[in-house]
This record gives structure tokens, sequence and C-alpha cells, in this order.
DNA sequence: AACTTTTTCAACCGCGCAGGA
DNA sequence: ATCCTGCGCGGTTGAAAAAGT
């Protein structure tokens, strides 16, 4: 990373700097926060002690020096299912999310979000050339019994997360995922949620529609609310087992299936899609409806969908 | 081994909000 | 009431690293 052009700073002050840090920045950037507390970030430059804009100390601090950071670990399952159900009800709130997730930032989770969504569209679009828009209703792939989800589809409440939650999963399974401590911890941190895990309070989860949820669309009216019990581990791992599958993991970060899409619930899978990237398949990376986004489904005809909501979140705003 | 593609991550930018003058 | 300044957030960019061919 070759460092990016400054421009001149105003008066006296030395040029901004940009670019990669230092070790010598991050050891005064280090010593203001430990004297000052991490606030004051302007007076760094002007003071002279860097040539930095308060805003690029703050996100220094922010997201590399800030010593409760999980650094260099992968999102675990856990931590993939929190972001992905707090952006389906807060929108890009990624600073909130962020919040209820401990030792991650809000930059950690908005390139989490951003990676998976343009992995998942990639995949798709690998597939989507195979149909044609129009026309073909019902016939993903004559050879596959799948069918086209479509917005009353009560396939559609089995996205994951959302739909296939049951009571019983709760095995203490994943508890072998750290990210259960870590979320149990920061409930206490979370003044506005509940006491069980993340817990926030029982807010109405988009059940339809990935498309729709995909983009914080919490204020468009669910046409079917489900209030889940936001439960640690509702991906229930157990009732996966019993489906078949096209179980979505992401074997990297979590070893077990993260959630279950039955059969007809998602779409022609063919060869195409293995061979467009890993995906669907039981050691396929994490794909779920509700990641993608609207256009994504461009190519289902789902009916229109209203445009993607600021996310005005009852509850939880 | 070399090259290409994809993913990850650090950092910047612009905008909006809040608080103080 | 208005302006200014600092801060925080979300979006975006681009380099480095990793994975794939």
């Amino acid at each position: 990373m070759k460092p990016r052009g400054g421009r001149g700073g105003g008066g006296e002050q030395p040029a901004v700097r940009k670019g990669p840090w230092t070790a010598e920045e991050d050891e005064v950037l280090l010593r203001h926060v430990r004297e000052h507390g991490p606030r004051e970030w302007s007076s760094i430059r002007s003071k002279g002690l860097l040539p930095r804009t308060g805003k690029s100390c703050r996100l220094r601090w922010v997201n590399k020096l800030r010593p409760d950071l999980k650094t260099g670990c992968k999102f675990s399952a856990e931590e993939e299912r929190v972001v992905i159900d707090l952006q389906a009800q807060l929108g890009n709130k990624w600073a909130r999310i962020a919040t209820y997730l401990p030792g991650r930032t809000d930059n950690d989770v908005k390139n989490f979000w951003s990676t998976r969504q343009k992995r998942l569209a990639r995949l798709l679009r690998a597939a989507v050339p195979r149909r044609r828009p129009g026309k073909q209703s019902g016939s993903v792939s004559s050879s596959h019994a799948y069918e086209l989800p479509t917005q009353k589809d009560p396939c559609l409440d089995m996205i994951p997360f959302q739909g296939t939650t049951t009571p019983a999963h709760h095995t203490g399974e994943s508890s072998s995922h750290e990210p259960r401590a870590a979320n149990q911890h920061r409930a206490a941190d979370a003044p506005s949620l509940g006491a069980h895990s993340l817990t926030p309070p029982p807010v109405p989860l988009l059940t339809h529609g990935g498309a729709g949820a995909g983009h914080g669309s919490s204020s468009a009216a669910p046409t079917s609310t489900a209030l889940l019990p936001f439960d640690g581990d509702y991906y229930a791992r157990d009732a996966v087992a019993s489906v078949d599958p096209l179980v979505f993991v992401d074997p990297a970060a979590c070893p077990e299936p993260l959630a279950v899409v039955p059969p007809g619930t998602f779409f022609g899978l063919d060869d195409d899609y293995v061979h467009a990237g890993r995906v669907l398949h039981p050691d396929a990376s994490g794909v779920r409806f509700d990641d993608l986004p609207p256009e994504t489904f461009d190519f289902f005809e789902l009916p229109h969908l209203p445009p993607s909501p600021s996310p005005t979140v009852g509850s939880l705003s």
C-alpha cells in the first residue's frame, strides 16, 4: 500500500499524513489515549503530536489499537448470525450492530457484510445466465424438483435464522463456538437488549423475501412476522441434520452447519452452481436468502418489492 | 512456478449530528 | 438563531494476501 498523497494541512500545522500507520505513530497515539482517554482526537494534530487528522486518529484507535479487539480471527457462525439478523432488523447500522459483537468494529462488520454480499451476488450471477427472465414460470430447472420461491411461498419462511428455528435445537452443541460466551458477556453492555445472549427485544423479523430482509428493510412491513426467541443458536442445527440438504456453511468459520435450506427452498441448483463456486454443498460457503440483495432476485421475477427503506427499526432504534 | 481471480482489511471521504461560542 | 468545530457513521477504494487455475 503506498501512502496516498496528502493534502496540505491548514495553517502552521504540518501537512496531513495519510496512508498506513507506522509503529511509531501507533505508539504516539496510544500514549495520547493513555493520557487523555479516547477523545480529543483533534488535539493530537493541533499539538503537533502526529500529522494525522483527528478522524484518522480516532479511526486508527477504534479499528486497530483498541485493546479489546478480536484481531485476525474470522467471524464465527454465531457472529455471522448476529450480523445477519441485526442487519435485517437495523439495516446498515454497522456501528450499532458492532456493539453486539464484542471485539468487532463497525468496519469489521461492514467488511464482513460487503464481502458476503459480493460473494453471493457473484454466485448468483454466475448462475443466472442459464435462465432468462420472463416466460419460464416455474421452470427453474425441470430436471430438478426445486421451485422458485415467491413471496407467498411458505418455503421462504424457511429462510435460515428466521423460519428454521426450533425450540429443540438448543442443544449446546454450538457452545463450542467461543462467540457464544462473547455474546453473553456483551449482553450486559447492550442495555437495550434483554438478557439472553444478545437478545434484543422481540422484533418482528422479516420472514419473507430475503430480498427485502437483506437490505435492512425492517420498516417494510413483513408479510408475516415471527417473533423469534432470538435464541443463542437458533440455527436449528438439529433440525438441519434431519432435513436433506443444502446446508450452507462456511467451513472456515464454522465447523457446524449454520442453517439449512431444504430442497425447493432455494432455486434450481445444478452443477453450474457448484462449479460457480464452492456453494450449495455441505461444505459450501455461507449462503442465505436474506443475504441477497433484491436485484439478485430480479431473475426470479419476484413481485416488485418496495425500495429498501431506511431502517426504521421500531424497537431497536 | 507463474499468473489470475477473489477475499480481506485498512484507510479515506463525505455527510450529518451535537454541543459550544 | 446561527455558525463553527469535533466526532461518529456509512460508503467506498485499493493494496496485500490468499486461493484457484
